[in-house]
DNA sequence: CGCGAAGAAGACAATTATATCTTTTATTGT
DNA sequence: ACAATAAAAGATATAATTGTCTTCTTCGCG
């Protein structure tokens, strides 16, 4: 059990790479998009589609066409996608999954998770989608690893 | 998505149950554990059974039966739970799901979720099996809730 | 000893999450 | 208009998780 559903991880790198390209004027395809953040492509196509229809990210069909962010979606946090894909229990439910998570009649670990959920709302409502442009595209950070965190990265080129 | 799998809020809830009913000198079996943490019966079965083979919990079969849990094994942080039946992916995995969490070449959200993952470890590490059972029995705490937190609790006795 | 209570174990079913494939639709450039 | 490109949409396949049922074994007690 990892924090976030695949799906999820999914679609949060495929935002930050999306929103990577859009900051150097290009839109992306599918294809490259999976092949930059490491996904199966046809999946990654699904997830899109619904990020799209949600108004998170745009699209635009035919030759030139591809993904893109607009300047305003640039400065979404990134908890907008994690609602949007995994919906808000994590942020708002009861961590040993009671009914409700309330004051009176808590579980006992209430409180404690209280303080981690408020920890990561707000860390997830601070960063936002371009956060990160520079230092993908200097390389610093990642979306994506090599097989077993060796030195050499051989990623193949789409097609 | 909620941050244990529903096998794992089960196997918290019901060791919290085991240990409170081990307080005050009885065993418990299967059935009752199920009402008083309102979980499947069968399917709590085999929860236990696993973490009975783990050694996280005991019981012994025939008349005057059921789970308990020694001495030792109350002052056993809860982490271990989780880790026996959740893995530990929350605990070392990289938030987005690279395949694996280095400090060279992290992901965009590594340090954030560092601190996370390390509250949540301490937590985890520091809360024990046996800490709430003066709470549990007080009524203070829950292990289960009515069906929408209105005030009567219609709970049907096991057949 | 032998009965009944209770857990152990394994087979199986349902649901949900993940992944793939195929067809359709829209857009651009010629 | 036409061809090429790329996403949209929906049907379907696979795997993992969650849940149920049935049978077996063990144990305590009279
Ligand atoms: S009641 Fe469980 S986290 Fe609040
Ligand atoms: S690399 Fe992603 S959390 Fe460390």
């Amino acid at each position: 059990m990892a924090i976030f559903s695949k799906t999820c991880e999914y679609a949060i790198r495929a935002v930050f790479f999306i929103a990577q390209k859009t900051s150097v004027g290009t839109r992306v395809g599918i294809r490259d998009i999976a092949a930059g953040i490491d996904s199966p492509e046809l999946y990654l196509g699904k997830i899109l589609q619904d990020l799209s229809r949600r108004g998170l990210i745009s699209s635009a069909k035919g030759p030139n066409g591809g993904f893109f962010i607009t300047g305003e979606m640039l400065n979404q946090p990134i908890i907008e996608i994690v609602k949007a894909i995994d919906g808000d229990s994590l942020f708002v439910g009861c961590g040993l999954g009671l009914k409700q998570c309330s004051e009176l009649n808590p579980c006992p670990l209430h409180n404690e998770f209280k303080e981690i959920r408020s920890t990561l709302t707000s860390m997830l409502s601070r960063i936002t989608v371009g956060e990160f442009n520079d230092e993908l595209i200097g390389g610093i950070l990642a979306l994506r690893k090599a097989e077993d965190d060796l030195p050499f990265n051989n990623k193949k080129k789409s097609k």
